[in-house]
RNA sequence: GCGGGUGUAGCCAAGUGGUUAAGGCCCCGGGUUGUGGUCCCGGUAUUCGUGGGUUCGAGCCCCAUCACUCGCCCCA
């Protein structure tokens, strides 16, 4: 039974993974349930891709530049060198949920669906991170999917349909931020003017942001540097920020689409400087993030946005398509805890195939029961019934399962009954526990 | 990839250079040979994350390493 040092290592939980189970488990049971719920309701129905995909994928759908493809990727080692040769039959760990269901959008056919074609799907993701509060590497995330209306009503509805969620759940102060970043055409000009603006400027930039200016010049909107914020205060930029760069079509269609939140009344901020990281968005892009200090610096529990041009990127034929992920781990922390229900009978007993089928009765009546396998004394039983926390204790020991007798005892007063066991079902019938 | 914090049993934790490493919870066994929760007794760390060093002597000091954790970046 020694452990020794190589052993203990070898046997551990990889970094910023998490072993789930009993009473935090029932939290997430309560989440899926919710949400599979709505998601029905609303017309959504769920789809499960594989949890690993073709590495080609994501480098297309999200982004060979993006950090994630960049640098967050669990692309697994191929089986052969001629695999290797070539990323498109390496496979790699899904770091997102798009992806994946484009692709199964595409190759079950599914544009030949009556439009809109509305999906769910709920499961692990995998980024290769240095895990803190609300981040892990193994992480859960559920998310939706609308396909094929490209009208602001369908924003409308994805965002609706998130904060509606949220409101069942009982979530307060929240905050939708809500952005129209264009066209990746119109985005590009932005960039390139921003970047005019900016070049003076350039050597007072922090590193990072000097680093962002080549790479993602959008990003350093939003960065957090008091002194880089204080660069972009000045009324030029301000003024340049305040004109919206996106096409008449877009911003009208924006436009649209804050008046149907207006009439929803869903609140939102128009953050001119929201930018997602992904390079599938088009247009409307949002956040939800809660101000609860229960998350840490991770405050962004949703977040989605329109990527018209996805199906296509990926093989497809042109589709227009909105959707939003929720990260379960963040949003688990702002829920409060279930408690778990509790047992409804524990079965003290020397015959134990007997009590398994009375504790099938019990099942067949909707309540919950145990039967103790110890050979022990009645009283060591009693007292395990009493630490598990059971209500009622039944004492159906071998005498009283000749007679067809039972005891029943509630645990909480010590009042028994004792009687006839097809008696002692009958009043069962159609009872709760707390009656007996 | 970069920076801060923390590691003593399943959990909480005392211990800050000197004999066999407190205590509490949980768990297990017994007191009670067929009626519980309370109570009483007993048990569970050859060793302080791991490796090395200093010292007559290290859980405590030094070095390295690993793990966990918080933050940056980025994202859900």
């Amino acid at each position: 039974m020694k452990k020794s040092p190589a052993k203990k290592q070898a046997l551990q939980r990889p970094k910023g993974t998490q072993d789930l189970y009993t009473p935090e488990i029932s939290r997430w049971h309560h989440l899926e349930k919710t949400c599979q719920r709505i998601f029905t309701q609303y017309g959504y129905s769920e789809i499960r891709p594989p949890v690993f995909e073709s590495t080609a994928l994501f480098m297309r759908g999200v982004g060979e530049t993006t950090d994630i493809v960049n640098k967050e990727m669990y692309t697994l080692a191929s089986k052969t060198a001629e695999e290797s040769d070539s990323n498109i039959n390496t496979l790699t760990l899904r770091p997102e949920g798009t992806a994946g269901v484009v692709r199964a959008y595409i190759e079950n056919g599914m544009s030949r669906w009556q439009k809109p074609v509305k999906l769910y799907y709920m499961g692990p993701m995998f980024r290769y991170e240095r895990p803190q509060a609300g981040r892990q590497r193994q992480f859960h995330q559920i998310g939706i999917e609308s396909f094929g209306i490209d009208s602001p009503a369908a924003d409308a509805e994805v965002i609706f349909m998130a904060m509606q969620l949220f409101k069942h759940l009982g979530l307060r102060d929240l905050t939708l931020q809500i952005n129209n970043i264009g066209t990746p055409a119109c985005r590009e000009q932005f960039k390139v003017t921003l970047k005019a603006k900016l070049a003076n400027q350039l050597p007072q930039l922090c590193n990072d942001c000097k680093t962002r200016y080549e790479t993602n010049p959008l990003r350093l909107l939003d960065c957090k540097m008091p002194s880089c914020q204080a660069l972009l205060q000045t009324p030029e930029i301000q003024n340049f920020l305040a004109q919206d760069f996106t096409a008449e079509v877009e911003q009208k269609a924006f436009n649209q689409l804050l008046s149907l939140l207006d009439e929803l009344e869903i609140a939102y901020y128009r953050n001119p400087t929201l930018v997602r990281g992904l390079d599938y968005y088009t247009r409307t892009v949002f956040e939800i993030t809660s101000s609860s200090d229960a998350l840490g610096a991770q405050n962004t529990i949703c977040g989605g946005g329109r990527y018209n041009p996805l199906v296509e990127t990926l093989g497809g034929p042109e589709t227009p398509g909105i959707g939003w992920a929720l990260g379960v781990e963040r949003l688990l922390r702002l829920l409060p805890e279930i408690p778990l229900p509790p047992l409804d009978f524990y079965i003290a007993t020397d015959c134990h195939a007997r009590a398994f089928q009375l504790a099938e009765r019990l099942y067949h009546q909707g309540f919950s029961a145990e039967v103790d396998l110890t050979e022990k004394p009645a009283g060591k039983q009693l007292e395990k019934a009493s630490k598990r926390g059971a209500k009622q204790a039944i004492l159906y020991f071998q005498d009283a399962v000749q007679a067809r007798k039972i005891v029943c005892k509630t645990l909480s007063t010590g009042e028994q009954f004792s009687g006839s066991l097809d008696g002692f079902l009958e009043a069962l019938q159609g009872t709760s526990v707390k009656s007996l």
